[in-house]
DNA sequence: GTCTATACCCGGATAGAC
DNA sequence: GTCTATCCGGGTATAGAC
């Protein structure tokens, strides 16, 4: 039966993707080899190669774990919470107690994004949709915010450069709970708040427009192309 | 003679340097193996890590190069160089120029500096100097502005993370001569040079010093210790 | 036709003889 | 300090089990 098989081989991927995370928290991302990931597995190396293509490839579907994770969870807070502190905090504190034991992982994945010409990174078309999604949940924690939907997106993405930050401390960060990082956190934010306020003033709208054809020109920002589907 | 064999062994490193360099540019880091070059220059490949510990290493003997010539560059000109906009542009520019055209080679640079715990991290002891370093130039380039010490200091501190920026906008800029990264740097400068000037002023003075002490805390500005020297 | 076992290639890194 | 031989692990190719 089609059903059956295609069952099998979702919870096959799954028991190959569980067991490498169980083995990359453990022993870390370098130490754990793709034998180690299939002999734990119990399945032959081949297999696993079939499921992921590479080593890589699996931290990958971790991260889009945890990008679905974090929308989850902030799309289900966000709508009690009030305040523009509140709502920044939940997206940035959730995104950190999501990835924060998993620094290794994180490495991995930001070194193959500086690599040139990944098809990954975030200036490439094809990391293009992972960007917006993640910079929809900022734009939605800026709703309270009264200024025009560009100026919001706009910094949207700041923030979501911002939160680059956080993740590349994270990511030498052993202290603690890594409350390091949270506290960078909460401070970066306290004092954000008022500067983001301020550049959603009129006075604020020439710097923010500047800034935004500039992240435009840099592929960071979809130009409006949407209009097509419009005609 | 001491002198002659001490001599021979830089010759050789020089020798697999620039083989290593020559290589990399023509075929980019990855596909340059350690055996390749060793073979380029004509020497066994247990020489070659005789010299190199890995072939990283021979990356960041190039970057190091870079800091050396991007120092000596600005400190030359800076001089002769008016104007808050055109120091800057100076520091950022100059930059530029120098890596231009090793994208590659900065990408391997960026790859290790994410792996959790490596001591080139700007956030370890180990690359605090290097950091130093680069910081001091942004610094240089502010002297014309009038404010303190510490406030100039937080900003050129603040100048570097944008110059990181700049680096990773380089590593997947192919535009022709690179000339995206180049309007990016022009036009950020632009908007960033009356921002500073803000900064400067005592208006700017408590955010500043938030700022300030958010960067020592996580190991970016050195914390006075310097005092030590004086007693 | 789907998965496994296994042998193999490649390249970074190391050991140890000389 | 140099070289050869070797290890190790990611990734691939393939032959055959079922």
């Amino acid at each position: 039966m089609r059903g059956t098989l295609r069952a099998d081989g979702e919870r096959k991927r799954a028991l190959i993707y569980d067991t490498a995370l169980a083995l990359f928290r453990e022993k870390g991302f370098d130490a754990t080899t793709m034998r180690d990931i299939a002999k734990s597995a119990g399945i032959s190396l081949g297999s696993a190669y079939h499921y992921f293509p590479s080593k890589v490839a699996i931290v990958f579907a971790y991260y889009e774990e945890v990008q679905d994770a974090h929308e989850e969870r902030v799309r289900k807070k966000l709508p009690r919470t009030d305040g523009l502190l509140e709502r920044l905090t939940l997206v940035f504190e959730t995104k950190l107690e999501l990835v924060r034991r998993d620094r290794q992982l994180l490495g991995a994945i930001g070194a193959t994004l500086v690599q040139p010409g990944n098809e990954l990174s975030a200036f490439s078309v094809e990391g293009r949709d992972f960007l917006q999604r993640s910079v929809a949940l900022f734009d939605a924690a800026l709703e309270p915010l009264a200024t025009t939907p560009e100026a919001r997106r706009t910094m949207a993405l700041l923030l979501w450069t911002a939160h680059l930050g956080m993740m590349l401390r994270l990511v030498h960060d052993d202290s603690r709970g890594q409350k390091r990082t949270k506290s960078l956190v909460s401070r970066a934010l306290t004092m954000a708040v008022p500067l983001l306020q301020l550049a959603a003033t009129p006075m604020g709208a020439g710097l923010l427009a500047q800034l935004r054809s500039l992240l435009e020109e840099n592929g960071l920002m979809p130009l409006p192309e949407e209009t097509l589907s419009e005609g």
